[in-house]
DNA sequence: CAGTGTTTTTTCGAGGCTCGAAAAAATAGA
DNA sequence: TCTATTTTTTCGAGCCTCGAAAAAACACTG
């Protein structure tokens, strides 16, 4: 079962606990270092001092912000933008996006491509993303060999391995090995992780303060998704990505989801959901393909205007994320909620409905205290995490001498 | 945030891994110890000779178990029975048992007693505590000073830390520090468990085959409550004990539930609920405080006997489980199912309209893959999980100096 | 402008820990 | 009794972290 502590895991451990600080921190100092760490002054002097001349870390300038303490300066440490590269693939809804950037998390290439994911074959699919990925390569500024890692992200279910997509809402075909092919093709490692587990990688980067330990980000959509972190660590299920918070059921038997089966969170507040109560078309309606952010924007417009079927379509949106946010709760008790995509601009007229249910669950006891957050731009959302997710890899993996990295080749900076 | 590990970490927590291979296997010698844990054979060596020096672990006959292959005989080692004792205390509705158990596992003394939980007062129910320890604690085949450890489990809420409990259906009080109560008065570290979760830490002993990384611990009672064992790590919330998957909203604004609000599973599968709904008297009406399990019986064979409403009743909980288990599935995936408690021997009753359920929801994909097993009696299932939880605790703490136990005076045994 | 105080960083020896190889121990079979 | 085999212990080597002391790099002072 659990394994035992080698004594070479001892410094690997510890490496990668630096180099986590140096990219957590803005350029802390060693001191600074051995405070957050606890490790001493002699330990994490001479861990950096392997890290600079290994080429991963740099000293900072000394006069870097003017110090105007008393004794010597600090000299902070920095990540070297050159040590390594990482790259990121979102595959979204017609779209495709690729990113490379430096290991200290400077995009330094990218490209964007519309595409027709709905309709594409399986193999033009996976035609579009290597041959992307091979043009991002061979751009002539960059050092293809100090690309360190792939991490690719797509809406949808991913297996816990983080190798494969096994169904998403973007297209019909399944079970598609991104990561396998991807490495197989580059022999670079690459990963493939679910879109809403990005955001919240994203969002704890962003704003380590509110977005610590516990947390959950959900993305209204055309569907709903789900990341969580709890106990500081990215959840996800025992066999896939992570959590359907989606495909909860709200009402036994009710509306129709776009996954065939009925009374889901998304088949209410799904945007194909709020648009088809919106029209009032009946629960039992086929979901539409795609409803534009324009329509939706249109909608919400109209639901602010008047008390109409608009406005009670986001009230349904609203109790069906309330219950299901209060089940969830029920489970994992109360946490901040960051809610993204489309919708989420529209989350003023979510949010009543949504608290009242909350309010009748047993983890909705001080639903008050719940606090909401919105963000209505999801794409960069999942690029940064993606890019720290991919990031955070090369620090525990490749720098951590020994132990390489799970597939492919392990390239090493030295 | 995270910690540097030091040098000296390394052989505590080393030395912790071979107590623990200790305890799972059975009388593992120290080759098999070195293959499990990754650790070298000199290692292994060095620790269980300081271990046995120290009177933690002892040496079994060569001879045990006549060992017929050709080289040196394997030397079984096994943990010394008075190396230590834990004392566990498991409050149950009207009903209070207490026994200790010595290091190697075996109960050595034990109580019970039958109390008025439901209209004791707060002062009585803790006196009670205290005194049942105290009389355990003053046994003259016992040395005290061995007792390192006190897990109490109750039926409710508790919080992360397991210091308190917060609420529980066995007594209107709320908020009682037991954990610290019991530490105050008599020296001994103590947590405060959640009677589910130690109903999952005992099935992961008792069948580690089937109950291993995940799966689930229901118990069908007087009110429903859950025990997750997620990555091979008992999960809980964030702020308290863990999931109350009796109160996930089955039907919104449905069936009134002993909490005070309206359609949690609970509401639906408690023994109260299939009372309620046998008796045909409406989903509004208070639920009774008390059913007896002979009470339960005779509904059930009412229900096996003929197709009227008690057969309905179970159906009905069916349903509302079968639903709340495909909501939890959306979000952790299918893993086994353990039901326990009175109603698990009605499960019979409850399968069918239970798997239908199941299968109209995401996590239902595979539902007839999904296995549930049943255990009636959930008492001696709580007992041993916290007797495990609690020689774990000692295990981790107490034999791994430098570290002391969380609170109270950290006795070692030298 | 040299001297002093202050803070950061490096150096160095001590003490531990794990590991591999070799030796010792303990048995079954010839 | 000897030999082959397997388990366990012993021993020196190689790392790693730590504490204390030294060195470095500045601000302030008179």
């Amino acid at each position: 079962m659990s394994v035992g502590i080698r004594h070479d895991d001892l410094r690997r451990r510890n490496r990668a606990m630096v180099i986590g600080a140096v990219r957590r921190g803005g350029q802390p100092s060693r001191t600074e270092i051995a405070a957050t760490t606890g490790l001493s002054h002699s330990t994490i002097s001479a861990i950096s001092a392997d890290l600079i001349g290994e080429g991963i870390l740099t000293e900072g300038k000394p006069n870097e912000a003017g110090s105007l303490k008393r004794g010597r300066p600090q000299v902070g440490l920095g990540l070297n933008p050159e040590a390594a590269a990482v790259m990121t693939v979102v595959l979204s809804l017609n779209f495709l996006s690729v990113a490379v950037i430096d290991y200290a998390g400077q995009v330094i290439s990218e490209e964007q491509r519309r595409l027709d994911t709905l309709t594409m074959s399986r193999e033009a699919l996976i035609g579009e993303c290597t041959a992307i990925v091979r043009r991002r390569l061979e751009d002539p500024d960059l050092d293809v060999s100090s690309v360190a890692r792939i991490a690719l992200a797509i809406q949808g279910i991913t297996d816990t391995e983080a190798r494969a997509m096994l169904w998403s809402p973007i297209t019909p075909r399944t079970d598609i090995a991104f990561a396998d092919i991807l490495e197989a093709e580059f022999g670079i490692p690459a990963t493939m992780e679910n879109d809403c587990n990005m955001m919240a990688v994203a969002l704890r980067w962003r704003d380590p303060q509110r977005y610590r330990d516990d947390f959950i980000a959900i993305l209204l959509s055309h569907g709903i998704g789900m990341g969580l972190v709890l106990k500081g660590e990215l959840f996800t299920g025992t066999h896939s990505s992570g959590g359907e918070f989606g495909h909860m059921i709200h009402r036994p038997g009710g509306a129709l989801c776009r996954c065939g089966r009925r009374g889901c969170v998304e088949a209410y507040a799904g945007n194909y959901a709020i648009l088809r109560n919106a029209r009032q078309l009946g629960e039992d309606t086929e979901p539409v393909a795609d409803v534009s952010d324009a329509q939706m924007r249109t909608l919400a417009a109209a639901a602010r205007e008047s008390d109409g079927p608009e406005r009670e379509a986001y009230r349904k949106a609203g109790e069906a994320l309330g219950y299901g946010l209060g089940s969830l709760f029920a489970l994992i008790d109360p946490a901040p909620v960051a809610m993204v995509g489309v919708s989420a601009a529209a989350f003023d007229l979510i949010e009543p409905a949504l608290r009242e249910a909350i309010a009748q669950t047993a983890g909705g006891q001080h639903s008050g205290s719940i606090s909401f957050d919105t963000e209505p731009n999801e794409l960069p959302l999942i690029r940064e995490g993606c890019a720290m997710r991919a990031l955070t890899f090369v620090d525990q993996e490749i720098f951590a001498p020994g132990v390489q990295a799970k597939t492919g080749s392990g390239k090493n900076v030295a």
